[in-house]
DNA sequence: ACATTGACCTGAGAGC
DNA sequence: TGCTCTCAGGTCAATG
């Protein structure tokens, strides 16, 4: 699940329930997940302390400590997050749980242990050493930065998109909905894509982010909640696309597994 | 530079 | 019912 949009809603989930209040244990039950870490470190570091702010950079999440450093959450390809009250409610496969003095309990979640979980220093620090290159949502992520950071590749355009050294936050799922939008074929290689093309194609990078973030990604019937010019509701082989009469076709690029319209989104030369 | 593949992990669903 | 196979919204290293 978690791309940007996901991890904004996490992000917002956080900071509405568990700010501010003191952390009363951390309880890791796989300790494969911490990065960097000791449960016992991470346990005595943050006992006692208040998360204070959060920061999202492409998909990390990261929370401040009331006296310095920074929790680290990446959720690979099934994380979440979750709060609950009464313990008997505690989600399954909850990794790392947070122990609230308020007495509620925040869950990180990991089905297939592909996340991380860590502390640092230093928010900047961290962007740095990770090579994130710019979050594909800030407001300073504009057309001209945009440019700049596919300047020189030649790469497929959806393995650009999804580099999070070129721009951080997109991931499989939303890469397809972007070049679906911007009616690119995925296999298209960056330098082919005419300034009228990456005009469309970062429209549509914001555009789905946004939309996605503003209906509640992964939440319950989130995919109803998409407009149904989405190709997010219809992701399957063979599925009609939800703009032409076309049929929707799954393809491999750059080792996933993309689907598109090849009729909306076709190959140009190549 | 770039694509491809396998590894890291677990579990759901398909097919037999 | 139960087994085996494939695949999954993410990264990383090795290889061509």
């Amino acid at each position: 699940m978690p791309e940007l949009p996901d991890v904004e809603i996490f992000r917002r989930h956080l900071a509405h329930s568990s700010l501010k209040t003191r952390i009363d244990r951390v309880a890791v039950s796989e300790p494969r997940v911490l990065e960097g870490v000791s449960a016992r470190t991470l346990a005595s570091r943050l006992r006692g302390r208040r998360l204070m702010t959060t920061r999202r950079h492409g998909k990390h999440l990261l929370v401040a400590l009331d006296r310095g450093g920074w929790l680290t959450l990446h959720f690979g390809m099934t994380g979440d997050l979750q709060s609950f009250k009464d313990m008997a409610d505690e989600p399954a496969h909850d990794r790392v749980r947070f122990d609230f003095a308020d007495d509620h309990h925040l869950a990180y979640v990991n089905v297939r242990l592909l996340g991380r979980v860590g502390l640092t220093d230093d928010a900047d620090e961290f962007v740095r050493k990770e090579e994130l290159g710019p979050d594909a949502l800030d407001h300073g992520f504009d057309l001209k930065a945009f440019k700049k950071a596919l300047e020189g590749r030649r790469s497929a355009v959806k393995a650009a998109l999804m580099d999070q050294s070129v721009l951080a936050g997109v991931g499989n799922i939303y890469a397809d909905e972007i070049l679906f939008q911007a009616r690119l074929h995925p296999k298209t290689p960056v330098d082919r894509l005419d300034p009228k093309a990456l005009g469309r194609l970062f429209r549509a990078l914001k555009r789905v982010l946004e939309t996605a973030v503003n209906r509640g990604a992964g939440s319950e019937r989130f995919l109803e909640r998409l407009p149904s010019t989405y190709l997010l509701r219809r992701r399957e082989d063979g599925a009609p696309c939800p703009r032409c009469k076309g049929r929707i076709k799954a393809i491999k690029v750059s080792g996933r597994t993309s689907y598109l319209c090849p009729r909306c989104q076709p190959a140009k030369g190549t």
